[in-house]
DNA sequence: CCAATTAAGTTAAACGTTAAACATGGTAAT
DNA sequence: ATTACCATGTTTAACGTTTAACTTAATTGG
């Protein structure tokens, strides 16, 4: 792999000039930069970003650290960081978790490592929170947040989004409303719960223990989740699973025990079903803007990059938004 | 952030003693590694990989170049590239071409800039790939190969896929069967079109031009394409859509005009729909051994960068399978 | 034609790590 | 006590680039 010194020398110029053209070009005269980046091509060259990121101490990389890549959520929202990135000749790293704390710990210690400009982070444990903050790193997170520590964040009011869709089936009617949640760790989880029984509160609804299910986000828990609920003598009337991968579990349990969505029993989801668009009945679900969350995200970050000086802290709670379908229907 | 150097003064140590700590652990006293061990946990301490890699010239980074990680067949794949390249320490940088050449072009250098040990590349363009060769970079075509290159290529015989689903087909009754494909520029078209025509010759059912319709792969045109088809006096009896995004597209329309797939027409796709396992009627598909096509590729890869003297080709032609649905009927 | 400006070159050091060649001091085996 | 070995240290250079502080040469304007 050619070197700066292989061009200069083939070029007839000094490595200064070279480097001088690559980060200065205006100061380089037409002529000599015209002969410099003919070299450069004959010998396909392209300065080595390990060398200048010694120097520099800038890397042009940012490590993303998510649950999942395959959750049309994180893909989508991905895409957007992407694009703008790529437009300002940064590189990603990608790190996917299974929101695993050990993997996610391990995956900020080679971003670490690797010396990334910042990190974008979807953490599913604190702990690796913390590291990034004693270690010094530059980061934000996405989507979860700690509200005892003093980070950059972007996330969705998901309080207000199950507040939202939770009063909307009551209005329909429900009153035995079953809702598949996470562990209760996360932020986004919890906001969640909340949303829902305040709700249910507001409404002077009793909260019945036994329809709130733990389903850890899985599609396998949720189910067993769903089948139990569907088995008991005095089934709830609407099921409202907190994400996308707990609904397809919900969806097929639904279809396997030939009831129909919808009709037989009410279903709202958070975030969007893959095959949304297809998938009959539509499913009434609640949607984060996906496109702002990642805009947001990189732009802010980038801004940071380019100018280390500006400190201040980037806290954004975006509105989510009820897509109604024909998957809750009146009682 | 802390260097080595801080590490050995704290630590009472020489720098070399710690450099081998990391390097070559069995050669420093349990004692003296504790000892170390500490002072780095203390300091947050990680190794510049970006130091590393200038000496060592590898840096533990794979590029990943590929259309779109939103579609679902690429992030499952994705998947399981990630999952053994995070086992051996691996990096990943993702990049999405969307199609375009120029993008691909512009990333392949940017990855050549980064100095990544390997790049992994569903390329759309063959000039991206003169480049890799000219540049003397380490990498493996995924999905589409070129003949007349001699590369490294995983991908599955969608010549087989296309024309075992074309028999399928036929072998139900069908005759006039609409294939929607792309430009004819990529090798998997291709041959898939090949596949496909070849199993009508065979069966002596005459081709009709006018129900080949190019629709590049996107969903818009796939609409366009459909609905056309439709409105036809005589309309084609069965789709072979080319790709998932495609499919969604197919779906869509038919769903708009009010048919009924698998009864007023029947639909075959090559790779799984998102949301396939809820979506009714189950449609019939191709499918490629995803898990098969990112070990073999990742793990070829990691052992040639770790043992650069290995220089034997890989190149791998792998069985697609036909999952039989709903969505077809006998004519 | 001189001063001013511009373009290019020189030299040395720095970024954080590894590597090679060799030296030292201590401990264990004979 | 001698030999051998082991753990550690010293020194120097290298990886490919940027940067700073100067110098020199060439070109331009008045």
């Amino acid at each position: 792999m050619s070197t700066i010194l292989d061009v200069a020398s083939k070029a007839n110029v000094s490595v200064i000039t070279v480097s001088r053209l690559l980060n200065n070009p205006k100061i380089v005269s037409k002529k000599t930069a015209d002969k410099i980046f003919h070299v450069m091509d004959e010998l396909n060259y392209q300065p080595s970003q390990i060398a200048r990121s010694l120097v520099n101490k800038r890397t042009n990389t940012i490590g993303v650290i998510m649950p999942d890549i395959k959750n049309t959520f994180f893909n989508n929202w991905f895409r957007f960081i992407e694009d703008y990135a790529s437009k300002h000749d940064f590189n990603l790293l990608l790190c996917n978790t299974d929101e695993d704390p050990d993997v996610e710990m391990k995956y900020v210690k080679l971003l670490q490592s690797q010396r990334v400009d910042a990190v974008i982070i979807v953490p599913c444990s604190k702990k690796s929170v913390e590291y990034l903050i004693k270690s010094n790193m530059r980061f934000i997170l996405m989507d979860r947040l700690f509200k005892d520590l003093d980070t950059d964040y972007v996330t969705t009011d998901h309080y207000r989004g199950a507040y939202e869709a939770t009063e909307y089936l009551i209005k329909l009617g429900h009153n035995r409303i079953a809702i598949l949640n996470g562990p209760g760790i996360l932020y986004s989880d919890i906001e969640r719960t909340t949303g829902f029984k305040d709700a249910m509160k507001k409404n002077d609804i009793n909260i019945d223990d036994e329809l709130i299910i733990n389903c850890d986000f899985n599609e396998d828990k949720a189910c067993a989740g769903v089948k139990k609920l569907l088995e008991r003598k005095i089934k709830p009337t609407a099921i409202f699973s907190f994400n996308s991968v707990m609904t397809i579990g919900v969806i097929k349990t639904i279809q396997s025990m030939n009831l129909k969505i919808g009709k037989d029993i009410s279903l709202l989801s958070f975030d969007e079903i893959p095959g949304y668009e297809i998938f009959q009945p539509k499913i009434t679900h609640v949607i984060q803007p996906i496109n702002i969350l990642g805009n947001d995200v990189i732009v802010s970050l980038i801004e940071k990059i380019k100018d280390p000086d500006l400190s201040k802290r980037l806290k954004k709670i975006l509105k989510p938004k009820l897509i109604i379908g024909e998957s809750c229907s009146k009682i």
